[in-house]
DNA sequence: TCTAACCTGATC
DNA sequence: GATCAGGTTAGA
């Protein structure tokens, strides 16, 4: 569940906690979680300082003195911790890292979908998930935005969850941005007019923006550090399907839109009709039309 | 461009 | 007991 805000939100309290300290060897508890890599070991952290705790996408990376960099991605249940190491370790706990101010940095994830890898400067650069990330949303000018959705010819919620595009939308914000842009999320992404574009790439900044600050949304798995996020309360069609449109009364439905749950307002997000979309194939079809 | 698969746990 | 889940990716 974890997407941009909520990896943002851990980031900056993972910041806070670790900037400066110096780390111990890599306790790995199960083998896969763990990724140093080649050449390197659970060895190579140890004595090195944290220099900083940033985010690309929803990938957390932790450099570390002497160019090797920790990262971490939640993928759909993981969590870290900041703890005493009296306290009780979690189930499914994977990785355990030894802080220099006695406290340990865990790794938990029941699904194990979630990644801790290790990687020095040349792996860093030549790391195939990093390289073929788009633009940060919260960076992205609404022209890029318009470049990167000009090929797409499949649904617009899928375009908005291919990270290549934007990196570091998900399912949650997803819904929520093409709702509060009154957008149905099966438009063909290459088709939006100006308008649409210009309230996609607004709301995407508003929505993301607000949930970083309400903390992210909690909704079953993700906690941050400190406290439950927030921001699930403000969601207007995530999680609400059979309750009433918040803006028309309308039920909020789910439908599966690029193979993922889909929370819609059929009023707010009407689909455009179909009549306009066989015309636009048919003229093309004749070899009237380009597109 | 879409689907199935990776896993476990929650919910129906 | 079956179905579904917030992410990503290999393969169709």
């Amino acid at each position: 569940m974890p997407e941009l805000p909520e990896v943002e939100v851990v980031v900056r309290q993972l910041r806070a906690e670790l900037r400066g300290l110096t780390l111990g060897s890599v306790r790995v508890r199960h083998r896969d979680v763990f990724r140093p890599a080649t050449g390197l070991t659970v060895e190579d952290t140890r004595g090195h300082r944290v220099v900083d705790v940033t985010r690309r996408a929803k990938l957390i990376l932790i450099p570390l003195s002497g160019s090797v960099t920790l990262t971490v991605h939640l993928r759909m249940t993981g969590r870290v911790e900041v703890c005493a190491p009296a306290r009780p370790i979690a189930l499914h706990t994977h990785v355990v890292v030894p802080l220099s101010d006695g406290r340990e940095l865990r790794f938990v994830d029941p699904r194990r979908f979630g990644r801790v890898q290790l990687l020095d400067e040349r792996a860093l650069a030549r790391d195939s998930f990093l390289a073929r990330l788009g633009p940060e949303p919260l960076e992205m000018s609404c022209d890029e935005l318009d470049r990167g959705l000009a090929s797409r010819v499949g649904s617009l919620k899928g375009a908005l969850l291919d990270q290549s595009l934007v990196a570091g939308l998900g399912n949650i914000y997803a819904d929520e941005i093409l709702f509060r842009a009154a957008l149905h999320p099966r438009l063909v992404a290459c088709r939006l007019s100006t308008d649409e574009l210009r309230r996609l790439h607004e709301e995407m900044r508003a929505v993301l923006q607000q949930a970083i600050e309400g903390g992210g949304s909690t909704i079953s798995d993700y906690r941050s550090l400190r406290r439950p996020g927030s921001f699930q309360t403000q969601h207007r069609v995530f999680g609400r399907a059979g309750q009433a449109c918040l803006r028309c009364g309308t039920s909020i439905r789910k439908i599966r839109v690029a193979g993922r749950g889909t929370h819609i307002c059929p009023t707010c997000q009407p689909h455009r009709r179909r009549r306009r979309a066989r015309r636009i194939r048919a003229r093309a079809a004749s070899g009237g039309g380009k597109g």
